[in-house]
RNA sequence: GCCGGCAUGUCGGAAUGGCAGACGAGACAGACUCAAAAUCUGUUGUCCGCAAGGGCGUGUGGGUUCAAGUCCCACUGCCGGCACCA
């Protein structure tokens, strides 16, 4: 009788012993397999179903490389620092390390539940002391190379956090955190030099087994082109403008420059007829908001009065200021060729500004022009010594041309900016920075690291720009490391990102004072093999942490430049109708009912089984009866069989090898859906062999062996039944070839490519026998009047006849 | 606007160009039961047909091929990224 398998019973029994004899030991001489988690924010809200997939997925692939003999890495950690926790103490009076604390152990007992083999030695927070010490050490260090520098410009500022912004955290013009409408302000900051970095972050994606998405994601991020500066006299004055453009080689048909109204030219170019014009203009362009900027895409603008000088023909063209031009990118004007540029050619329409060609597309001038030609393809015209010339090879040539002529210089650009590194909130580290008026800005040295972040009686961001650490006198007020004089504290705080952009190094040496990690260890055990994560990083924490290592690189901490060899992204788990999980939405499913009730191993095959763990899936929490049918039913055909003392016949054989070999495939191709379904296939053929006269205890083990890494309680329990030991020091299985290979083979037959019979066929049947049996199969479908007959070996048999 | 991805039963989904719908959920019918749950068995794309059997069918329209869910072209819808970067 069919007996219900107790996972509770099952599962505890484990549990326990696994916490006495973890499975995953270094023993020195296994290879490393470092597959990491991207580590969670202690939320107080817990973790959901969607939160446990990623982890399920990091997990089985962790069991699947340790069966397979490697030492793996597979640690666990907090992103601790960051706003919920500060807004929470604001309202509630509770010190964010406290209401941390208790959020951390709430997650650390939910992903306890997930039974994931992860090395609790090695976890790390980022806001203990002893790990903030090392994010403030790379500071110091940064600073001392220049690529932690002060600046006092518009920044991003999201006045609901009353925080300044990095580019990356404005997502259309909103703050990536809370969705309020970001505006400028101006602010001195600390800035990271990422731009430094630019052509290596871009240029080492090639060595990157990353989903293609992501590396083109970042790619356009950091967003260089090629082009040149070209340097145009103003007429009647003895300055001149530079423009950037990525096509000089249409610096012929340029009819009209354009300067940002931020431009430090800007308002001097007006005459006495202009100046009314100009002024209100500049006025205006300053106090509209990113959002309209965005959404408003009509072109504005004004003519300043003033010409320049085309340095290659000597036309005299009208500069003109519009807000289509951005003052932080090249710098800060253009040359406009409307004929070849859809923006100029829309702005020139506007202003009745004259078109002049240059390439002549298919050879002849365009008639009538509606549009811009924007490519790079055809002949020059009207271009003086450049015409008959290849324009895709002008567009190349140009700048260097220029630069010969003393015009100006060929230049690369880049749409990536620094990186904005100052909040101006509580629950961050400290920037180790003191500022002495006669030394200027000097690291706290690093002795005294790690800068501890002060009692403060007031959480409150203040909105002046200032921390609330500025209001700590006692902290504030200090002596110059340099010159031991009065001095003050910098007050700021770092971005969130400050420790996750390098956690992942601290994990193998968590306990190291001396070091950020040990130079033997990190060669040893580093870099992350398989890293797991959603996709909402690509941009912030990928590419911040890339530049982290590349720069702990060139200092000599660790040998590697590239964090991350592998990149998994899973998809979303969402409620339903696609709708993202959230507490206000109220859709949210916790784990911890769906374990209690189903038990660990039935929900983490349910959420592999859910969907392909690339993509987005709907929860729906009824599916899960499915795998826990499957699981009792599994438990109930090794109890039928396990005493039964059954031979293994050649049919047991085949079947137990083609089992291996399916669920290892679909496995190294991360298909872990069809992992799971394909055991079931497989219990259910072995339970009608089991009526036909058993099941063989090897194939069982095997069976069990390689459910291991999905359901590990379950197949420890049914391998230490079957063959006493444990089903972790089991080496994965290999499926014997030769057992795959079948002397008969089913074959479709097709006539005029429509299925009409299938046939079973020796394997080693000639072209000629296999055809003529197909014939005999599909009987009336055939016609006498044969036009073709195609055989694909061991697949298919098409008859194409009239 | 530009660049990607996706589109298959009632639902989640499966198919190196070669038997579409594996596996599962749900539904329906039956067995067991006083009854229900659980479990087990069967049916379950659609149309015609009593049946045997056959027609149609992977968002839409074309194409390549002996053969297309899969490749190519055009389009529609949904999702994601970028958004005046010259």
């Amino acid at each position: 009788m069919a007996q219900i398998y107790n996972h509770q019973e099952v599962e505890g029994k484990w549990t326990k012993y696994w916490s006495d004899h973890p499975v995953n030991v270094n023993d020195g001489k296994k290879p490393k397999y470092y597959c990491l988690d991207m580590f969670p924010y202690p939320s107080g809200n817990g973790l959901h179903v969607g939160h446990w997939r990623g982890y399920v997925i990091s997990d089985v692939w962790s069991r699947y490389k340790l069966m397979q003999g490697n030492y793996i890495i597979h640690p666990m950690g907090w992103d601790a620092f960051g706003l919920p926790a500060e807004n929470y103490a604001i309202k509630n009076g509770v010190h964010p390390a406290i209401s941390t604390a208790e959020n951390v152990k709430n997650i650390k007992r939910q992903i306890n539940q997930i039974a994931a083999i992860y090395d609790w030695d090695m976890e790390v927070n980022t806001t203990d002391p002893a790990f903030y010490k090392w994010t403030q050490w790379i500071f110091v260090q940064m600073f001392k190379k220049g690529l932690a520098y002060e600046k006092e410009m518009p920044i991003n500022w999201c006045p609901s956090c009353k925080t300044g912004l990095a580019n990356e955290e404005v997502v259309n013009g909103k703050c990536e955190r809370c969705g309020a409408e970001v505006t400028k302000k101006n602010l001195k900051q600390w800035m990271l030099k990422i731009t430094a970095y630019a052509d290596r972050l871009l240029d080492d994606l090639d060595k990157l087994d990353w989903p293609e998405k992501v590396k083109k994601m970042q790619t356009e991020w950091i967003g260089r082109s090629y082009g040149a500066e070209v340097d145009f006299a103003i007429d009647g004055r003895d300055d001149k403008i530079t423009v950037y453009t990525t096509r000089p080689d249409t610096l012929y048909g340029a009819t009209f420059m354009v300067l940002a109204p931020e431009h430090a030219l800007a308002a001097s170019l007006a005459t006495d007829e202009t100046k009314e014009a100009v002024d209100k203009y500049i006025f205006d362009s300053a106090n509209k908001s990113n959002v309209d900027r965005l959404q408003n895409k009509e072109k504005t603008g004004v003519f300043t009065g003033s010409y320049a000088i085309n340095p290659l023909n000597g036309a005299k063209i009208p500069i003109w200021l519009s807000d289509y031009v951005l003052a932080d990118y090249g710098t800060g004007a253009i040359m406009c060729v409307p004929a070849h540029d859809d923006r100029d050619f829309e702005f020139a329409k506007k202003f009745g500004i004259p078109i002049i060609q240059v390439i002549a597309k298919d050879g002849k001038e365009i008639e009538n022009m509606t549009e811009a030609y924007t490519e790079a393809a055809g002949t020059m015209i009207n271009s003086g010594e450049w015409n008959g010339m290849e324009s895709s090879k002008l567009k190349v040539e140009a700048p260097h041309i220029i630069e010969k002529k003393g015009l100006g210089k060929a230049k690369k650009n880049y749409k990536l900016r620094d990186w904005v590194f100052s909040r101006q909130r509580y629950w961050g580290e400290p920037i180790p920075i003191v500022h002495c008026p006669k030394c200027g800005a000097v690291p706290v040295p690093e002795e005294e690291l790690p800068l501890e972040l002060p009692e403060v009686e007031k959480y409150e961001p203040t909105g002046t720009g200032e921390s609330p650490l500025a209001a700590i006198d006692s902290w504030v007020n200090c002596k110059c490391p340099k010159c031991g004089g009065d001095a003050k504290r910098e007050t700021n705080t770092m971005p969130q990102w400050a420790g996750s952009s390098w956690y992942f190094l601290r994990y193998i040496d968590n306990k190291n004072d001396k070091e950020l990690v040990n130079r033997e260890k990190a060669d040893a055990l580093l870099p992350v093999d398989m890293y797991i994560g959603g996709v909402e990083h690509a941009v912030l924490h990928l590419l911040y942490s890339r530049f982290y290592t590349k720069f702990l690189n060139d200092i000599g901490v660790v040998d590697f430049d590239e964090p991350f060899t592998k990149l998994f992204n899973q998809g979303m788990i969402t409620g339903k109708n696609g709708i993202k999980m959230s507490k206000s939405k109220g859709n949210v499913v916790s784990p911890d009912d769906l374990v209690r009730d189903y038990g660990c191993d039935s929900l983490r095959l349910y959420e592999l089984f859910v969907g392909p763990p690339e993509l987005d899936s709907e929860w729906d929490d009824r599916g899960i009866d499915g795998v826990t049918r499957f699981l009792n039913k599994f438990w109930n055909l090794v109890k039928d069989n396990k005493d039964k003392d059954v031979k293994e016949s050649a049919e047991l054989v085949k079947v137990r090898n083609q089992l291996v070999d399916t669920i290892t495939k679909r496995l190294d191709d991360f298909s872990l859906n069809t992992v799971i379904s394909g055991f079931m296939e497989f219990n259910n053929k072995l339970v009608k062999l089991s009526g036909e006269g058993g099941v063989d205890k090897k194939t069982l083990t095997t069976f069990a062996t390689l459910l291991a890494p999905f359901a590990p309680h379950i197949a420890a329990e049914i391998y230490e039944e079957l063959n006493g030991g444990s089903v972790f020091d089991e080496p994965w299985p290999v499926a014997d070839k030769a057992a795959l290979v079948e002397d008969t083979k089913e074959i479709a037959v097709q006539v005029n490519g429509k299925m009409r019979a299938t046939i079973n066929i020796s394997v080693s049947a000639s072209k000629e026998e296999v055809i003529a049996q197909g014939k005999a199969a599909a009987g009336k479908w055939v016609t006498d009047n044969i036009i073709k007959e195609i055989y694909v070996p061991g697949k298919i048999v098409n008859i194409v006849c009239k």
